[in-house]
DNA sequence: CCGTAAGCGATACAGTCGTATCGGAAAAAG
DNA sequence: CTTTTTCCGATACGACTGTATCGCTTACGG
């Protein structure tokens, strides 16, 4: 057999060079020869890593989806004990990609987001990605709620609303400071009092 | 002088036209010949009216922005007393693009987003739209706030903090329904919710 | 009534797109 | 060594893109 080659690294690259493209070109720089010229790879490497252009994007908005994901569970595993409710505020930070090293996953998240709302298929792994960020969300505000004084716990119903309302509004605040309606000190300015109101709401007792 | 035409209808059914393929079509199904046959015109008129794409999408945006202001105030409008709390409600439900009728705009704001980010150009009108829908969230909160018992009615910063809050809460409901991760009932449920709890921050005595 | 100019739609153009194809380089197997 | 199989990069192709150009029609001003 002839020369064999690492497919599954390759591919981790090309999605890489999607993003870059994705970020400093918007949807439409994104073409298979400009990827190809970004991952430093011939056009003919690109097709026979993905049969079609959809296919290396499906495979890139999976990339960049465990890459967030990933990035919240390292910053939680950073801080590892401390209180529930730190913790919760650290995640729903990495998840609102405010800060300036995040900008480019911001843009390219809503790049894709933008262009699963046509395509089905794109669609799929962008929920799964919501979905995955949610449960983390659930499982955090259930932690920070029993470890307050606990007048019972907030019942379950509340909890995933607490969390959905936590996403969308990351969610939100991210695309408002994209297009410069907010500066990112105003969007964390929101995101902490609405953390802060929502301490309230669980009643927990936070130190900071 | 020869034949006088209206361009400035011309450009709002280009603009109309622009605004259903970007929905159906997604952004990259949006080019001039397409535009020129939904608009039922030729491609050479669609050029008369706009010297560029760039400048026909920059249009077709500001169109889209007064569309949903306009329909905002026009809901505002037709519950003309009642409570101030009720007509927040009423305004943030139709900022959050949530029901199926509004399903398209929805869409087409979030393929200009998503396009805003990269050119600057549509990110200005884009950013206007944001600020109108900003100051009318701003001035019903705080007639709401004032509506209330009035403990000395919050204070200014808060109150903008609370509009920031609720736009960026309906912008990400939104784009959460379009990708499917929520259903349009729970989005409303959790919109509802924060309004709830709102009022409750405001010291609102709201009878439904 | 005629000239003039605004508007018209078709066509031309150069470029880029995604995809298909193909001859040769390269390396493991015999 | 030769054979065989996998990968390579270049090139080809047709479709489509945004924009420019160009006669022709049309209707008003003089």
């Amino acid at each position: 057999m002839p020369k064999q080659v690492d497919y599954a690294s390759r591919r981790r690259r090309i999605a890489e060079a999607v993003c870059l493209l994705a970020d400093e070109q918007g949807p439409e720089g994104v073409s298979m020869r400009d990827v190809a010229a970004r991952a430093e790879v011939s056009l003919g490497a690109v097709q026979r890593c993905f049969r079609t252009k959809e296919e290396m994007l499906l495979f890139a908005v999976e990339h960049i989806g465990e890459r967030v994901m990933e990035r919240v569970r390292a910053r939680l595993g950073a801080s590892p004990a401390q209180s529930a409710a730190t913790a919760l505020g650290h995640a729903a930070e990495e998840v609102a990609l405010l800060r300036e090293d995040h900008r480019t996953e911001a843009r390219i998240w809503l790049v894709f987001v933008a262009r699963a709302c046509v395509s089905a298929s794109l669609a799929a792994p962008l929920r799964r990605s919501y979905a995955a960020l949610e449960g983390l969300l659930v499982r955090l505000v259930t932690e920070a709620a029993e470890s307050g004084p606990g007048v019972g716990s907030a019942m379950p119903p509340h909890v995933v609303r607490e969390a959905r309302t936590l996403l969308a509004l990351t969610d939100g605040l991210t695309s408002h400071v994209l297009v410069g309606h907010l500066t990112t000190e105003q969007a964390e300015d929101v995101l902490h009092a609405h953390l802060t109101g929502l301490w309230e709401r669980l009643g927990v007792t936070t130190a900071s």
